[in-house]
DNA sequence: CTCGCCAAGATTGCATACATTCACGGCGAG
DNA sequence: CTCGCCGTGAATGTATGCAATCTTGGCGAG
C-alpha cells in the first residue's frame, strides 16, 4: 500500500508470527517509530491494519496490544478453517500451475527434511497460502486470511506429537498428489484430514 | 474506536452500504474532510479501516474507490454464506436470549409488513447479525463480515421475483419458529434454504 | 492525424505540532 | 490504615504543513 506503512505492516506481522513480539504485549507508537525509523503516522495506518487483520487489538486512547486468543477461540478457528480451507482446496487444484505444483512439491518435502519445527510454520503457512491463492477468490481469501496466519495456532505448532506431526506432514505430500492427479475431491479429504489432525491436538493440549 | 476517525467510518460505510455513494465512486480525502468536517487524518483511518473490511479499495498515491463486485465475486460470497451461515446459526440458537428472540421475532414481522424494498436491506443486514453475534464466535463474526454487508448483495436485493421474495421473508419467520423451538439444526436447514433462494436470485440475474 | 513526452496542477504519503484523554502516584479525609 | 480525589506525566487522537507521486492537458515529432 502506502511504502512506509507497508513496511512498518509487514515487519510488524512477522514479528507477531515468529514470536518476536509475544502474545498480549503492548504496542506504543512511539516505540515502534523509533525502532522501525519511521513517524507515528505509517506506525498507526499499520496498526490499524493489523487490528483488521486481528493480530492487534486497538482500544481507544489505551493503544494496541498483540490479541493473545483463548482456548475457545483456537477451537473456533479451527472450525471455521474445517468449513472453508477443504472448499479452497477443491477449487484450487484445477487451476493449479505446473509452477504451482512444483513449489507445493519442494515445501512439502522441505517440511519433511527439516530438523527444527520453528521453519515449519513460515513453510505451512507458504503451502496453505498456495491453495488459497489458487482458488482465485477474493472473498474467500479475505475470510481465510484472519484465520490462517493465528499466531498462536502457529505456535502451537510446537504441540504436536511425533505421530502426529508425521501424519500433518505426509499430509501436505499426499495432497501434493492428489493436486497432481488433478483429483480435487481426494484433495479434499486430506486437507479434511489435516485439519481434524490439527485440531485434535490443539484441543488435547488444553 | 477513535471519535472522529469512528464516526466518518460509520457515515461512510452507511452511505456506502445504502448506495448513496455509488458503486466504484471515487474517495478524495479532502472531499470527504470537507464534508464530514474533520481532518484528513481521521478520513485516511475510517478509508483504511473500510478497505480492510472490503468496502473501498485503496491503490498507493492513486486513493480509494469503491469496490464494485463482479458477478463472479458475487457467486463466490454466497458459496462462502453458505458454508458459514447455516453453522453460525446452528450454534447461535442455544445462545439466544429471550430479548434477542423479541428482536429476531419483530424484525421477520416487519419485514413482511414493510411496503418498500430498501427498508428491507437494513431490517435484513440486523436480521442476520443477531444470530452471527449469538454465535458467540469472533473468528466466525470476522470471517462473515466482509461478506454480510457487500453492498452490490443487499442492492440486488431488489432482483428478487415476487414469489422468491415471498420465500425469503418467510424463511426469517420459519428460522424464528426453529430458534424458539430450540432446534438448531432445523434453523440451519432453513438458513441453507434461505441462502439457495438468494443464490439462485442472484445467478438468474446475470 | 496519432503517439509519446513533458510540465503544471492536484492528490496522496509522511512528519510534526498541538489537543485530549488516560494512568499513576501522592495527599488528605474518614 | 484504607479509600477516594486530584494533579502531573505520558500516551493517544487530531490537525496541518511539506514532500513525493500521479493525472491531465498540451505540444512536438513521426
Amino acid at each position: 500500500m502506502r511504502a512506509a506503512a507497508e513496511q512498518a505492516a509487514q515487519t510488524l506481522r512477522q514479528e507477531i508470527l515468529a514470536g518476536t513480539i509475544p502474545s498480549g504485549a503492548r504496542l506504543g507508537e512511539v516505540e515502534l517509530a523509533g525502532r522501525l525509523s519511521v513517524s507515528r503516522t505509517p506506525i498507526r495506518e499499520a496498526l490499524t491494519r493489523l487490528a483488521a487483520e486481528g493480530l492487534v487489538e486497538i482500544q481507544p486512547h489505551r493503544g494496541a496490544r498483540v490479541v493473545s486468543r483463548s482456548d475457545e477461540e483456537l477451537r473456533e478457528i479451527f472450525e471455521l478453517r474445517l468449513r472453508l480451507e477443504p472448499y479452497a482446496v477443491q477449487q484450487a487444484v484445477p487451476a493449479l500451475s505446473p509452477e504451482q505444483l512444483d513449489e507445493l512439491d519442494a515445501l512439502a518435502t522441505e517440511m519433511i527434511e527439516a530438523g527444527d519445527r520453528d521453519a515449519l510454520v513460515e513453510l505451512n503457512r507458504r503451502f496453505h497460502s498456495i491453495f488459497i491463492e489458487a482458488a482465485g477468490s477474493r472473498p474467500l481469501a479475505d475470510a481465510l486470511r484472519g484465520v490462517t496466519h493465528a499466531p498462536v495456532v502457529h505456535q502451537n505448532f510446537h504441540n504436536y506429537t511425533p505421530e502426529a506431526l508425521h501424519r500433518s506432514l505426509h499430509h501436505h505430500v499426499e495432497m501434493v498428489a492428489a493436486a497432481r492427479a488433478g483429483d480435487g475431491d481426494w484433495a479434499e479429504a486430506v486437507m479434511r484430514s489435516h485439519l481434524y489432525n490439527a485440531r485434535a491436538t490443539m484441543v488435547g493440549v488444553r
